[in-house]
RNA sequence: GCGAGAGUGGCGGAAUUGGCAGACGCGCUGGACUUAGGAUCCAGUACUACUAAAUAGUAUGGGGGUUCGAGUCCCCCCUCUCGCACCA
């Protein structure tokens, strides 16, 4: 052990002292690295330290190369468990965020990061949630904004509705509860009015990871088809989406959702029908949705009539089908899909062949497949991938459908019936509806905590509070109320890269002259978690002030990286509930900052989970204590200058090597094999004896300028003693000697019939014929080779493999 | 079911274009130092055969293939992780 303890404080004073972290004014290559914020419950365990990590890492690296860097730090301080806390504790919501924040922060400048904390945000201060308010009008004001009546996701244990990106395989993402369907009017965000641009800007994210791509494409789920009308024998009308309108012909039946208005309207005269939607409404996504359930459904009594053919065919209601797909109802072709094959099997509906498969298929299945139509009138004997475009055509012509596009996405409900979170800058009046608060009037503050009573209702705790919802009407000046509903956290996440630019402007969000110095994020680093959630939010907010003009960016992030989760010794996945996470600032203070990080990242590779095992973080302190009992006595002030004779020695090719390495490694975030490089060297240093000597003082120096992204600390300390009055982060990133690393000579690897049988030493350049002479002066290569060569294979300065 | 990724010693993990499999670390074994060692230093450590060395054989989830040569490329299968999931 080494005595890190004091070494931190004064580095970390001393770094506070110069402003090394200060983002400078006129950035001429700037760099923006952000790491995804954390929520403030409070601790911050090793999942956090490992993410900060490559951000630190990263900083220190950048700043080598020579790099003008913003790397803010803020926290997402709204959200549920400050209520809970409340609820549960009788604590209040505000000072239970704001010392949590408080406990963090000082656990956080523990690690001595490379953060500007100038430029911290909170989501929660008025200051803040001002300019999310400001967003939300904005919003309004382009129609992007709006309430709707419909069946959301409703949490019983939150109390609280929830967006689709909440609801996990039916469960909700913060207390598991199973998430059940209500009608109820809400704020919604109008994502889809951006949904092409998502969907087709993914293709410009050329330093994201594929997966997060390919998750992003999936949840928007593009879907081109048809949109059919159908008429009732009661004259009412409805549509159905389908990606088959070549399966028309083989329409025997329809289906409709629970949640669908037809449904809703024949359940007040058929007693049998409502009983089967109160019943289908009642069931959690997550019942309704097992696979291989037998399928379930209600007769209407009601036909329909087929729109090319004038065939009756009869409707049910069915909970298969769900509401928030297409249309709501489906036109049921059980010859051709699986789950209306099952239904008319149940419910003994004709089933009509309308495509001929080319190979015999499966009995008791719905062929899905392409082949020839048939049992499809004058249309018979076309293909049917031609047939789709001919029949939509048809439909278009007779006025009956047309071509259309669906998404899975949906859009974003953004109210949350709670009490800490942005209040919804709208006002309701009788007179005038929905008016926003003009803008000068913002922030709509939160009243005290005080006057606030927590005990959920199922409504905002913010409508029983008369003085906050009791208002005017800012047109027509007649009383009025405010909105009770707060926004989800995930409206203040969606901006926070924004905010960072100019955490201080009072005036505005942000100025555009920052926005065009500093955007793209070049770098943003986090959990894999958010892919559909936040990383969607964020790019929506992005292209919606860029369409406002407020930002020149269509795009937030230039690289994406994703670091893996930290897990425990059993790979269960850390979290404070499960009290199986290790914290942070008890590691650090039983092996300091800098063992940890070079623990963590030597780990495995940062985008692998990895298992947490105490036993691993041994390795890291030995390392770090080996260096400072070496370096640290051994360093000698001044200049030092290599000689010819200094060059020619082993020691100094593997520096430049390693130096290389290094180099390399980091680039492509590779850091638990630089650190190997690093201990390779050390190893060298370590049995190199003359430790006075020139080469040994140039080695150690070099040494530390690779170190000093790793582990920052340490490397200053012994920076210090070789003269050194700055930080050793204002230097610049060394760069290897390329003459150095040139090998004149190499190892050959001899190889009979592919497999290895001596090895020798060989001047580089030699040719196949020389190479041969070599291997066959090998004794172990005479033994094998009893009769004459066929063949012989020689890669140059590399092996040769002779064929027997 | 669909999509993506992964499978290498006792363990975490290395391995440019196909070219020395197992870097580095942990652990373990033996030794040194020591009042002591869960500190430090030195040596060894994939498996099998031999006391050992030298050497040989076998090894990158399983099976096949391409190639002078495969952890790496191709085909089939198994297992695990993640995402989506009755999406019409």
């Amino acid at each position: 052990m080494y005595p890190f303890r004091d070494i931190e404080k004064k580095w970390q004073k001393r770094w506070e002292e110069i402003g090394l972290y200060r983002t400078p004014e006129k950035p001429e290559d700037k760099y923006y690295i952000m790491e995804m914020w954390p929520y403030t419950s409070g601790d911050i365990h090793i999942g956090h330290f490992r993410n900060y990590s490559f951000g630190d890492l990263r900083w220190r690296w950048e700043k080598m190369m020579g790099k003008d860097i913003l790397h803010p730090f803020g926290w997402d301080a709204f959200g549920l468990p400050a209520e809970e806390a409340a609820i549960k504790k009788n604590l209040d919501p505000r000072e239970w965020t704001y010392n949590n924040i408080k406990a963090a922060r000082r656990t956080i400048k523990k690690l001595g990061f490379s953060y500007d904390w100038e430029r911290e945000v909170i989501t929660s201060d008025p200051d803040y949630y001002k300019w999310t308010q400001w967003l939300l009008i904005q919003l309004y004001k382009e129609g992007l904004l709006y309430r709707k009546e419909a069946y959301v996701n409703w949490c019983p244990g939150c109390k609280t509705v929830l967006a689709n990106e909440q609801v996990e395989g039916g469960l909700c993402w913060r207390c598991d509860s199973k998430v059940e369907k209500r009608k109820l009017e809400q704020w919604f965000v109008r994502t889809t009015d951006y949904v092409e641009g998502l969907l087709n800007d993914i293709e410009t994210l050329d330093e994201w990871p594929e997966n997060i791509k390919e998750m992003q494409r999936n949840w928007i789920g593009k879907n081109e088809g048809a949109t059919i009308r159908f008429t009732m024998e009661n004259g009412e009308e409805f549509e159905v989406f389908t990606t088959r309108p070549d399966t028309i012909y083989g329409v025997t039946f329809i289906c409709l959702s629970p949640e669908s208005e037809i449904a809703e309207v024949i359940a007040k005269k058929n007693k049998e029908v409502k009983q089967y939607i109160h019943d289908a409404l009642l069931m959690s996504n997550i019942e309704r949705t097992i696979v291989d359930r037998e399928k379930t459904g209600v007769n209407t009594h009601y036909n329909a009539i087929h729109p090319l053919t004038n065939e009756e065919m009869p409707v049910f209601v069915a909970d298969f089908v769900l509401g928030s797909y297409g249309t709501g109802i489906v036109m049921g072709v059980p010859a051709h899909d699986q789950r209306d094959f099952e239904f008319a099997k149940k419910f003994k509906l004709p089933i009509r062949q309308v495509i001929k498969p080319e190979k015999e298929t499966e009995e008791n299945t719905a062929f899905t497949g392409h082949g020839i139509m048939i049992n499809s009138g004058e249309f018979d004997g076309m293909r049917s991938e031609e047939f789709i475009k001919k029949i939509t055509q048809v439909l278009e012509s007779k006025g009956v459908g047309c071509k259309s596009i669906n998404y899975r996405l949906k859009d974003w409900l953004i109210a949350r019936q709670r009490y800490w979170g942005a209040p919804i800058p709208m006002i309701h009046c009788e007179k005038c509806g929905i008016v926003p608060v003009p803008e000068e009037d913002l922030p709509v503050l939160l009243p005290p905590t005080k006057e606030v009573d927590f005990i959920p209702k199922s409504r905002s705790p913010l409508a029983d509070h008369s003085n906050f919802m009791n208002t005017k009407c800012p047109k027509c000046g007649g009383a009025a109320l405010r909105d009770p509903d707060t926004a989800d956290t995930f409206v203040d996440s969606a901006w926070y890269h924004l905010r960072y630019l100019d955490a201080k402007n009072k005036a505005k969000i942000f100025d555009r002259g920052e926005a065009d110095k500093w955007l793209p994020v070049d770098l943003y680093i986090g959990g894999a978690e958010h892919a559909t959630g936040h990383l969607i939010y964020m790019r929506f907010i992005t292209k919606f002030l860029h369409k406002l003009g407020y930002l020149s960016v269509k795009e937030p992030v230039l690289r994406l990286f994703n670091q893996g989760m930290v897990r425990d010794e059993n790979g269960v996945v850390m979290s404070k509930s499960k009290g199986n996470a290790v914290d942070t600032e008890e590691l650090v203070a039983k092996i300091g900052v800098d063992a940890a990080k070079i623990a963590i990242l030597f780990f495995g590779p940062p985008d692998s989970d990895i298992d947490w095992r105490e036993e691993n973080i041994k390795g890291s302190t030995r390392f770090l204590t080996k260096i400072y009992d070496l370096f640290y006595e051994n360093a000698r002030k001044g200049a030092i200058s290599l000689d010819i004779n200094d060059k020619q020695k082993t020691l100094f090719k593997v520096v430049e090597k390693t130096t290389k390495k290094v180099t390399n490694d980091i680039e492509k975030f590779s850091y638990n094999t630089a650190i190997a490089a690093l201990m390779e060297l050390l190893n060298k240093i370590t049995d190199y004896v003359d430790k006075n000597d020139n080469l040994f003082q140039y080695t150690i120096r070099r040494f530390m300028s690779l170190l000093a992204p790793f582990a920052p600390h340490i490397t200053e300390e012994i920076y210090s003693r070789f003269g050194n009055k700055e930080s050793i982060f204002l230097e610049d990133w060394p760069i290897y000697d390329k003459e150095a690393i040139i090998e004149e000579q190499f190892t050959l690897i001899i190889q009979i019939n592919g497999k290895l049988r001596a090895r020798a030493v060989a001047d580089k350049g030699i040719d196949k014929e020389k190479a041969l002479e070599i291997a066959l002066k090998q004794e172990n290569v005479q033994k094998f080779i009893k009769g004459n060569h066929k063949k012989v294979i020689y890669v140059p300065d590399k092996l040769i493999n002779i064929v027997v």
